[in-house]
RNA sequence: GGGUAGGUAGCGAAGCGGUCAAACGCAGCAGACUGUAAAUCUGUCGACAUAUGUCUUCGGAGGUUCGAAUCCUCCCCUACCCA
């Protein structure tokens, strides 16, 4: 593998980085593997309780991509032992942990995910219950000689807890221990994370000074804003687009992104030299609903395929802002000639309740082919010719019933 | 071990014997509006039934009472202070 010279692999790995620690450091590592020859080894830790990766992750795993692309070595790690404590980084709450299993099965469902935006053939993957699980509890306790309490208090998410007397367990200060193990382990030149990690990727790099190890350039990313702005894009915040979204949902969800967001999803989100990425902000003030569409389009087919993202801005076109059924409605056909309108709503699974279905029809949200239906307790006819019904803005269903006998 | 303050619907947080299916905020859902699944406004937000009805909820188990989220007992959980 051919190196690309050092100050181009600087500026490809720096930018949009939040923090280089050191850049001195990273410049020799950089400098070091010309000279030899060989690769960085850069680490990511991958949290396996959250399986579904969304676009926050993706900052990061672009930032790793980076690197293979400039030819280094990508070593993903499943954290499936630390998972069994549960990240505590920017949580308010003691995490739930995690079986072994289950982290397992939900760290091969990330790497899957992390493939596409990863060279999945050029990724080590590890879990780090190989060599975490293998230490004794003197090994764990002179481990967790290296660290004072007080230190570990330092950390942001900690002090907030501790000052507003939410319980924080013994076992998340061995949280960071254990990912600086990895380190240790894998005697990495670089780790990522994003900006919630920096203690965590310091510990490491502490950690692996203390076992005789050159320390670790710790790089960390942006986290990602979600769809609403403001808090950062989390699962459970729901603002967040994950990988496995269906492409029109991806697309529908990249659209509803406050404006302001446009120019820093662009940066994030997309390859570093993504067309126009270097005009993007005259292009937003110039036409910001076409510059976001074609954002929404571009991230759709990181994900899926150009395709997709076309066929996903038409499906969106269509049914949000023409407010038209999509045109491939699968039609669910009953055995009866009738159903009162609250059963059905129910048996299509549109709403989880009849109450639910009840307050629906009264909010005007149901209709049967081009007729809103107010009366709660309408029946709809059933016919071999399948009929529309559509529950809120985003639900259509066609149904048909049984044809009926001569 | 002792003391104090707490544990309420998805989350946060009121209520402290009946008018409580439980204020309010957030999230959610719906309607209007919009370049947008954003923002904003309005409504809604346990289940079942449907006119004003029933059932299951306020950490858990019992008890007092015509009646409890609200009082008592025991238990479990959390934080803080003292040891």
């Amino acid at each position: 593998m051919q190196f690309a010279p050092l100050n181009e692999q600087l500026d490809i790995i720096v930018n949009n980085t939040v923090e280089v620690l050191s850049v001195d450091e990273l410049e020799k590592k950089v400098a070091r593997s010309l000279k030899t020859g060989k690769p960085l080894k850069v680490k990511l830790g991958a949290d396996p309780s959250r399986p579904d990766l969304h676009l926050g992750h993706s900052v990061v795993l672009r930032k790793l991509r980076e690197f293979q692309d400039l030819g280094h070595d990508a070593i993903l790690i499943i954290g499936d032992f630390t998972a069994m404590i549960g990240d505590p980084s920017g949580k308010s709450k003691t995490r739930p942990q995690l079986s072994a299993e289950e982290a397992r099965e939900n760290g091969r469902s990330y790497f899957e995910q992390a493939s596409k935006i990863l060279d999945a053939g050029r990724t080590t993957i590890c879990y780090n219950a190989d060599w975490l699980g293998r230490m004794s509890f003197a090994d764990v306790i002179r481990l967790s000689s290296h660290y004072t309490v007080a230190r570990m208090l330092e950390r942001d998410d900690f002090e907030k807890r501790y000052r507003s007397n939410e319980p924080i367990s013994i076992h998340e200060f061995l949280y960071p221990l254990a990912q600086g193990m990895d380190s240790v382990h894998l005697k990495n030149d670089v780790e990522l994370g994003g900006t919630d990690q920096k203690f965590n990727l310091l510990v490491g790099r502490d950690l692996q000074r203390e076992y005789g190890i050159e320390p670790q350039a710790c790089i960390t990313m942006p986290l990602l804003v979600g769809t609403s702005g403001g808090d950062k894009m989390s699962k459970s915040l729901g603002n967040a687009i994950c990988f496995n979204d269906p492409p029109e949902e991806m697309y529908g969800r990249m659209l509803s992104i406050p404006d302001t967001l446009i120019e820093t999803y662009w940066r994030l989100l997309l390859p570093q030299h993504a067309e126009g990425a270097t005009n993007i902000v005259e292009k937003i003030s110039a036409d910001p609903r076409e510059t976001k569409r074609a954002l929404a389009r571009e991230v759709v087919a990181q994900y899926y395929t150009g395709d997709a993202a076309v066929k996903a801005q038409e499906h969106f076109d269509r049914v949000i802002v023409q407010k038209q059924a999509p045109e491939d409605i699968q039609t669910t056909e009953f055995d009866v000639a009738s159903m009162p309108i609250v059963e059905l709503l129910m048996k299509l699974g549109a709403t989880p309740s009849k109450n639910e279905a009840r307050r629906m029809i009264q909010q005007g949200a149901v209709q049967a082919g081009e007729v809103r239906i107010n009366d709660v307790a309408a029946i709809i006819e059933l016919d071999e010719t399948p009929v529309v019904i559509k529950a809120g803005k985003r639900k259509f269903f066609k149904v048909a019933g049984r044809k009926k006998a001569f």
